[in-house]
RNA sequence: GCCCCGAUCGUCUAGUCCGGUCUAGGACACAGGCUUUUCAAGCCUGCAACAUGGGUUCGAAUCCCAUUCGGGGUACCA
């Protein structure tokens, strides 16, 4: 078999739609699996809505997804004359005519032939049958000289040598007409594969009112680039067992055409965010970091206050905390800013009563004594405490942890008063006490 | 309206092509429990589906038809 030869053809009107990264996606797997080439087209014939800021976006979603081509990209506007010389012969040939219209001007228009039946083997749908008569003529030059998307699309596909059309759903009506432009050109029909459609979480078509729909916001809330890639995978594909965590190479190594669903699917931001939390536990700390550090920053931290090291322990004491990386600079702020931030209700139920002062009193007396912060004294020191008082540890623990980030809720009490350092630990009890 | 596509737990899906192994499997979500130093995480358990009606067949989630319900198209947009 010759090698596969595949093509995504964005129209550069606006960001990366969740939907159209999953048509690139799945074209990238089908033309990696075959050891292809995949090919990037910019379908900017609409010069009115068409803008280089959305071409720009594409690609940089594209890129940070990890979607790869081989060949490209190639801009329809640039391709104008190739267009005409088609439009020319269509017209010497008799299969297209003329068409002018007082308001908007001359169009080339091709002329459907009668009576025919135009048959397509859709490699997810299987046969479909179109009649000529429901299918109607085709304009192939607008007005404005630029070809209209199902004419352009025939060409390039055509010349770029293009074997297998893989897009959506949405264009299964286009496919007879473009079909009926491939025979009157004389030039081979490709394959195709319509995948189906992805749906908002109502079932309704993902539009932005179902919240986020572009690539380019996840990538800003924090989610991970191999989170994405591995959920729209699996959004109208299976790898036919229950695996469902996969990386890049695995996927590529699985994936099959035939394996697409032909059934559209509603997209589903809790097991996309599932999916997420996953990939942020297994991120190696100091990558983490990386990915953290721009949401600290854009909070107002100052990261060169603590030495990297301290900074790579923090995020990485979190990352079974959050599910978004975004979510890191609101959970750390105990750590970055001096005055803690204390939350009244956990104030009052840990602080604010007779025992939790005499807690904290007692710790301050015995962490007088000390002059490191090491995990296991720490411990023994804590739970004597406790001991002593007849509680459970988490009397100790939760007022503890309320004076020092003014939550109840952190990572384990111990790594958080490493993470502080005895002296602000120290300040901190002394404040929280001073509490009224 | 007309043309086209589709229909398994709330959602993503396995199973459908090659009918029996399906009293329908997994995952997310949800509920309960365990663990525990809080919250998470983790582990365990539970809840929950073959759209409906007709066929074909000894036997249908699987094949056929109809209905219903979703979705797409019907532009000198892509």
């Amino acid at each position: 078999m010759d090698k596969v030869r595949v093509r995504f053809a964005p129209s550069p009107t606006g960001y990366l739609h969740i939907g159209g990264a999953r048509t690139a996606l799945y074209n990238y797997l089908f033309a990696r699996h075959l050891n292809g080439t995949l090919v990037l087209r910019i379908e900017d014939t609409d010069h009115v809505r068409s803008t280089d800021e959305s071409t720009k976006a594409i690609f940089e979603s594209l890129n940070w997804l990890g979607i790869t081509h081989d060949e490209g990209p190639y801009y329809q506007s640039e391709r104008r004359d190739l267009y005409k010389q088609y439009a020319q012969k269509l017209l010497d040939e008799g299969k297209a005519v003329y068409q002018d219209d007082p308001a908007k001007g001359r169009a080339v228009v091709f002329k459907m032939p009668e009576g025919k039946s135009i048959r397509m083997d859709d490699l997810i749908h299987g046969v479909i049958k179109f009649e000529s008569k429901f299918v109607g003529d085709i304009v192939l030059i607008k007005s404005d000289g630029f070809p209209t998307y199902n004419f352009a699309c025939v060409i390039d596909d055509s010349e770029m040598g293009i074997t297998h059309v893989i897009r959506g759903d949405d264009h299964i009506s286009n496919t007879p007409k473009q079909i009926a432009l491939y025979e009157a050109l004389g030039k081979p029909v490709p394959k195709f594969a319509h995948i189906p459609l992805i749906m908002g979480e109502d079932g309704s078509r993902l539009s932005k009112r179902h919240g986020h729909t572009s690539v380019g916001e996840y990538k800003d809330l924090g989610y991970l680039p191999e989170a994405v890639f591995n959920f729209l995978s699996l959004l109208g594909w299976s790898p036919g067992d229950d695996t469902e965590i996969m990386t890049k190479d695995e996927i590529i190594k699985r994936f099959t055409i035939e394996r697409v669903k032909d059934k559209s699917a509603q997209f589903n931001l809790k097991k996309l965010t599932w999916m997420n939390s996953h990939y942020i536990k297994h991120k190696p700390a100091e990558d983490l970091f990386g990915l953290a550090e721009p949401y600290l920053t854009k909070a107002g931290y100052d990261l060169s206050r603590f030495p990297k090291e301290k900074l790579v322990r923090l995020v990485d004491l979190y990352r079974e905390r959050i599910k978004v990386v975004s979510e890191i600079a609101g959970i750390t702020r105990f750590f970055f800013e001096d005055a803690v931030n204390y939350q009244p209700e956990a104030v009052d139920k840990f602080i604010k009563t007779t025992e939790g002062k005499a807690v904290l009193g007692a710790v301050q007396d015995e962490l007088a004594k000390i002059t490191k912060l090491e995990h296991e004294p720490l411990e023994n020191l804590l739970r004597s405490i406790a001991e002593s008082k007849g509680l459970k540890f988490q009397g100790v623990a939760q007022p503890l942890r309320v004076a020092l980030t003014g939550s109840s809720v952190s990572p384990p009490i111990f790594e958080t008063m490493e993470l502080i350092g005895l002296e602000k630990v120290k300040g901190r009890i002394k404040e929280a006490i001073a509490l009224k």
